[in-house]
DNA sequence: TGAGAACCATACGGTACCGTACTGAAAGTG
DNA sequence: CACTTTCAGTACGGTACCGTATGGTTCTCA
């Protein structure tokens, strides 16, 4: 991940650094000092490709944002018939235990915003989009517009607060309940028909 | 809220205090010498209390686990007849901007359980509690064992997720978004009635 | 009233940061 | 080959912490 000893570095690269630290530690954790040394070199060449931490934080953010805009808009692209197919595949990016980096870099991202303003601005920004998109794919499956609003919004509560929540200890079935709580949010009007089997 | 110049503190003061700055900093945010200034004191007066900081952040997690389990047992105590209604109030309790410090207390602790296999520990014991007793009131309403922790599951992920988003740029109509929500996690079978009219 | 306990202040050493100034090396360019 | 640009290292001052040691108050109660 971090070899290649004698290569120089470039904004780039401290910036995914920081991201992978910001997913470790939150922002707080995103030090110059210590990325540093997690790319083997001194803080001289931080100071070089950066004006000072804000500025770094900056990077961070444009990029995720970037990041995260491309993506939602690649899921939802158009494609007739499997709406709802792309809606469970929305559900599932942040929803499960497959892209564990990602979803960790998104609460980072919203702790952050809770106390800085830049920060709260991005998300609100990535938010907004992805709220949209997902609104399209349920209107696009003939769910009228107030309730695909609703639909989307209940969509993206649940994926964030799931992956918040510690229920190891709650209930053996979490695979099957997960599976319920999709068809729930996606499905219109008979929700949770595999728990009558 | 924190006069009384010549009042002598005590354990409970100060990790009250620490909460409130938990609220608005995170765990990160807890610092001694912060702590003390906030109580207008030096550390000389923590140190007798607690033998060092982690001592002060067991305190805080005991505290408020004492506190969350005890509320959740009070909102859920059976009262035939008015469960639905109970459903919808733990909805509300962290869903609504009422108690705002409460839900920023709760988003914190959860960051912190992300780095501490102690606040781990006690947010998965809260969670738990938590779970089984919206599955009692799901229960008491006729609902069949798997739907009711599938639901509680449900209700519990949108809550949280929802109090970490940043929606004020998607849709005007944010109030109605959240009563068709609630009604779509509490009641059974005919989902988004309001979005009809 | 005087001895001890309870509580807080002061002062100190140690660590981990930020940002700056300056130096040094390597790589590109005429 | 000089010469410049691009990058990284070293060294420094400053701040904000943690935890300890020690001393000073104020309260309690025999």
């Amino acid at each position: 991940m971090e070899k290649t000893p004698r290569a120089q570095l470039d904004r780039e690269t401290w910036i995914q650094t920081a991201l992978d630290t910001l997913a470790d530690e939150g922002v707080t954790g995103v030090r110059v000092e210590v990325l540093a040394k997690r790319l083997h070199v001194t803080k001289g060449s931080f100071y070089w490709h950066f004006k000072d931490r804000q500025d770094l934080l900056s990077g961070v953010l444009e990029t995720w944002k970037d990041g995260r805009i491309r993506d939602i808009i690649k899921q939802t692209r158009p494609e007739a018939g499997s709406e709802e197919a792309q809606i469970f595949r929305v559900i599932d990016v942040y929803s499960t235990s497959r892209n564990r980096k990602g979803i960790l870099i998104e609460l980072a991202m919203r702790e952050w915003a809770r106390r800085d303003e830049a920060a709260a601005a991005i998300v609100e920004e990535v938010d907004t989009w992805r709220l949209r998109c997902a609104r399209d794919l349920f209107l696009a499956c003939g769910v009228p517009m107030h309730e695909a609003s609703t639909r989307s919004m209940l969509l993206y509560a649940y994926v964030f607060g799931v992956s918040m929540m510690n229920y190891e200890k709650f209930d053996g079935d979490v695979a099957r309940m997960k599976d319920d709580i999709r068809a729930l949010i996606a499905h219109s009007q008979t929700p949770l028909a595999s728990a009558q089997d």
